[in-house]
DNA sequence: TACATTTAATAGCGATCGCTATGGAAAATA
DNA sequence: TATTTTCCATAGCGATCGCTATTAAATGTA
């Protein structure tokens, strides 16, 4: 996961792959297939069950709260100092060949889950009055996902943690206004 | 320059660049001395000249607006009909071996160069009273180019251009208040 | 027309890609 | 201990990588 993280799907060689594990080059095909079914294994590692995520949005007070957790996780998580800079998803398939067309799609599928359940949460703050009616919780729930995507190019640049904490803060202060209870 | 654009620098090969060009291999080769030296020229004239950036910075009535031309523009150009979807920039480099690291150097570069520009932009509304002193000016500008970087994941994942634009309006809503003259 | 010079295309260089067939050592059964 | 079975590493498959040497065609000079 690490040596995809780093390299990305197609410019990481079953080489890379074999050394980073210390096992030989047979061992891989026969535990996992070949080199796609490893890596989409290696994004379920990276991703984590889309349950965990469902309950922390659940557990999250507001759907601001919810946005900024996810907002600060991603900060840390892309300046990480026994991990790759940035995200596996927003790097690793980022481009490729033609061959890899389904691998790109799968990674853009974990994006698509990601907003639909923060748009589903920013919704129910909508429902629950939180948050005004004319909120587009799916406009919301997009932007953060995409500044969590570009936070990861910046991080890839070198940026520190404190500066990708600061720009999370700046995308949240568009976020609307809590209605008054 | 569209064949990078697409399928990125190193999963982009010769063979792919000969068919687009419709030139032979050699012929690549004495135009452009190595597949590098060809990238970056295609990466100078996919960012364009660095004045013409500066320029449309000076010219905005506020950096404000030079931020939301900048969205905007990016909203449109990662969804436009006749080149690859997302920004060269995000996608080319975004992954790589370890040969390609200064090339993503060189790409990183230029987006330092942009958020640069912006930021002294920024600070020129600061010091002309328009902002408050208070602004980060920096993190706002990385604040935009990691919302047009992220915008370019979405762009390639299949977003429409009329959603883009409201992610990038909603990046905006953030941005500090102009003082009153 | 005969020759020299430049241009560009065919063919192929060594290296590496993802992947697998084959052979030999360790473990289990008799 | 003898035999069978399981396991795994070495070696190499065809294809493709970035790149270039060599050869044929086209152009300019005499």
């Amino acid at each position: 996961m690490l040596v995809f993280w780093q390299h990305g799907y197609e410019t990481t060689s079953i080489n890379d792959l074999t050394a980073a594990m210390g096992v030989t080059t047979p061992s891989i095909y026969t535990a996992f297939g070949d080199k796609k079914r490893l890596f989409l294994e290696a994004i379920d590692m990276y991703a984590g069950s889309p349950d965990d995520l469902q309950q922390s949005l659940d557990q999250a007070a507001t759907a601001r709260d919810a946005a900024s957790a996810m907002l600060t996780a991603a900060a840390e998580a892309f300046t990480g100092e026994t991990t790759p800079r940035g995200c596996m998803l927003a790097s690793a398939t980022a481009s490729g060949s033609t061959n890899s067309a389904d691998v790109q799609t799968a990674v853009a599928d974990v994006r698509r889950d990601i907003i639909a359940r923060l748009t589903a949460r920013i919704d129910k703050d909508v429902t629950d009055g939180i948050l005004p009616v004319i909120t587009s919780s799916s406009t919301l729930a997009a932007m953060v996902v995409a500044m969590i995507q570009g936070m990861s190019v910046l991080a890839r640049d070198g940026m520190e943690r404190e500066s990708l904490q600061k720009i999370a803060g700046c995308a949240l202060d568009g976020w609307p206004d809590a209605l008054q209870a």
